[in-house]
RNA sequence: GGUCCGGUAGCUCAGCUGGAUAGAGCAUCAGCCUUCUAAGCUGAGGGUCAUUGGUUCGAAUCCAAUCCGGAUCACCA
């Protein structure tokens, strides 16, 4: 069905070109706003465009179209224009009949196909170390984009493509050999994946310490830094690694191994999913008959000592390595190639990235370089870029210990929604297993809302002593809201259906959340167009706070006639709805009672 | 230095395909629970939309320059 804003501009260009027809307006040339609050009408129909090039004054061309709009049709039943505006009121038998047709509809917003197909590679992380609050945000925005798209109508794939194999899981192995003494998540009880970053951290004491002792002797930093001996041995392990010795290889498998494990965990409690794993150790040598391919093309150029590089200078940017001297591949290398299987594999029309912003230029160059090859795969590129969690003392570092872990971050906001559900006397009524899953619900819909209603691209600074709130614009207050409109549809005892309304029936209130309501597939494909949960999240807390201003105002068991309850139990059925799927596409649950 | 991103209320952020007197939340202050869940509602105070210039009937929004903050520009990943 075609939204009320699409509705209005249709039938305003055709009135348009109806009395002037010399006008020649399209829908677009239509601009329309919500009608400000202070004013009588609905929606706007802005005039100074026409206003010019029509050759009229706003008050008479306002007049002239406002009487075409209501001669010719029964959706609206009152125009005003005040100064250039064009205030149209809506009929409310309009908004009865969207409200007939929606309010069972479980899966409103859901769109039909649109025969796109788009991959969202998200996560993407290192084996060496546990997420940190920094890899939320990341996983949150891909699996709601994911989400966001796929009820768009497109068909998504998600991918994860694991960076398993490098120098980093080499400094942990290391530090596993030399200090491990056989040590495994089984021994210590530790999460697979902390026990690994463990031994990360452990491989940078050291090598701190060695490069201190190594200065005091007298050395270079530089050539310290260069020749401590953990570092060495950490090289050695990558090199017979890439060499294939078995011994070393078994280390990493089962190292990996526990990440896994310990990944998995992680990824369950916050309910996020993959339909595709890559792995760079697959991966890494790909990309070197592409660049074979571009030389001979003489898109890329070789220069004397072997290396292979591609000019970017004449698109502002620099020249760019492809292959080093001596024929190995560096990082763009193995990305040109990821790009090319993920496209064999998937075919999709386009492949969405969500990697933070440091890797701004890198993803630019990538685009820019397999469109130069000519690869199809190369258009569909597109970066969702974000912006970094740091805090208030600046960038987490994992090598200096200043990372909030994911882990405690979700123990701690869990424990939180314990604390403050306690402290307002809310437990009655629930069993030991319902407050656990209510407690999970709203900590970590606090969590996923706190990172994803800001805009990505904008950088964010997270304090952890503030702690994160549970009032205002959160989930929690979302949450809230869907529970108490799920308390009065419990009671409501008659049947509710269909329903027929006469004129000036709604009250304001009423008016604004059918009006609101109606506007949620629009909000969900401008967050598909723009690759941004928070337009559903500012979208869902505004519904939550018009449909609490309704609560305070109107009584719906109790209403004035049997009228106006079918009426609000409709209404109330519909915004539960709508707040549920709408934070569904955030990933977050909304409970039934709370 | 080149390129890119950001700068809106004390704080955190919306608004940015140009439209009416720039909006929320937090914090502060004042009200509202014998009535469907007060994790709520109502109201008040709080602004040179970084600065300057330009385009326009109209600029937080577009353009240019400047200032501030950040990212990036490795034979690293």
């Amino acid at each position: 069905m075609q939204s009320i804003v699409n509705q209005i501009k249709t039938a305003a260009a055709l009135a348009l070109n109806h009395l002037y027809p010399e006008a020649k307006v399209t829908d677009e040339d239509i601009l329309v706003n919500e009608t400000k609050p202070e004013f009588k009408g609905d929606y706007t129909v802005v005039l100074f465009p026409f206003v010019k090039s029509l050759r009229q004054n706003p008050a008479v061309l306002g007049k002239a179209l406002g009487d075409q709009l209501l001669a010719s049709n029964p959706v609206f039943t009152a125009h005003e224009t005040v100064a250039g505006f064009l205030n149209l009121t809506l009929a409310d038998a309009l908004l009865a009949n969207f409200l007939n047709a929606t309010y069972a509809d479980q899966s409103y917003g859901t769109q039909a196909s649109n025969g796109n197909k788009v991959m969202i590679e998200y996560s993407s992380p290192n084996t060496n170390k546990p997420l940190h609050f920094g890899h939320l945000r990341n996983n949150f925005l891909g699996w709601s984009v994911a989400q966001i798209l796929k009820t768009n109508g497109s068909e998504v794939i998600k991918a994860n493509l694991v960076n398993d194999r490098g120098i980093h899981i080499c400094k942990s192995m290391i530090a596993w050999m030399r200090y491990g003494n056989g040590a495994t998540p089984e021994s210590t009880g530790i999460k697979g994946d902390h026990l690994v970053g463990d031994y990360y951290v452990k491989f940078n004491d050291v090598y701190k310490e060695e490069v201190a002792g190594l200065v005091a002797t007298g050395k270079e930093l530089a050539q310290a830094e260069k020749e401590a001996p953990i570092m060495l041995e950490a090289q050695d392990l990558l090199r017979r690694w890439e060499a294939g010795d078995a011994e070393i290889y078994q280390l990493w498998e089962t190292m990996n191994g526990w990440v896994y494990k310990g990944f998995d965990v992680t990824y369950k409690r916050l309910g996020l999913d993959f339909d595709k794993m890559y792995y760079e150790s697959n991966t890494y040598l790909l990309g070197k008959e592409i660049v074979e391919e571009g030389l001979q093309q003489g898109v890329l150029f070789r220069k004397d000592n072997g290396s292979v590089w591609i000019d970017l200078t004449a698109d502002g940017l620099d020249e760019k390595l492809l292959l080093r001297a001596d024929g190995t591949s560096v990082y763009m290398t193995q990305d040109l190639g990821t790009a090319k299987l993920k496209y064999k594999d998937y075919g999709m029309d386009s492949s969405v990235y969500v990697i933070g912003d440091e890797q701004n230029y890198h993803m630019q160059v990538l685009k820019l370089i397999l469109q130069k090859l000519g690869e199809p795969c190369a258009d569909g590129i597109y970066h969702l870029s974000y912006g970094m969690v740091e805090l208030p003392s600046g960038r987490m570092k994992s090598r200096e210990g200043t990372v909030v872990d994911a882990d405690d971050m979700i123990d701690e906001m869990i424990r939180l929604a314990k604390e403050q559900t306690e402290q307002a006397n809310k437990t009655e009524g629930f069993t030991e297993e319902e407050l656990e899953r209510l407690y999970r619900i709203i900590g970590i819909g606090a969590l996923k809302f706190y990172l994803l209603r800001v805009e990505p691209r904008k950088k964010m600074i997270f304090d952890p002593k503030e702690s994160i709130e549970l009032a205002g614009f959160t989930a929690t207050f979302i949450q809230y809201t869907h529970a108490r409109i799920k308390s009065i549809l419990r009671r409501s005892e008659i049947a509710y259906g269909p329903m027929v309304l006469g004129k000036d029936e709604l009250a304001p209130l009423e008016k604004s959340l059918l009006l609101q309501l109606e506007q949620y597939p629009g909000i969900i494909d401008q967050a598909a167009r723009e690759f941004n949960p928070s337009a559903l999240c500012n979208y869902a807390f505004r519904l939550a706070q018009t449909y609490n201003s309704f609560f305070d105002k109107h009584q719906v068991l109790k209403a004035e006639n049997e009228e106006k309850k079918q009426l609000r139990l409709m209404i109330c059925a519909l915004t539960a709805i709508t707040i549920r799927n709408a934070m569904a596409l955030l990933g977050i649950e909304v409970p039934e009672r709370m």
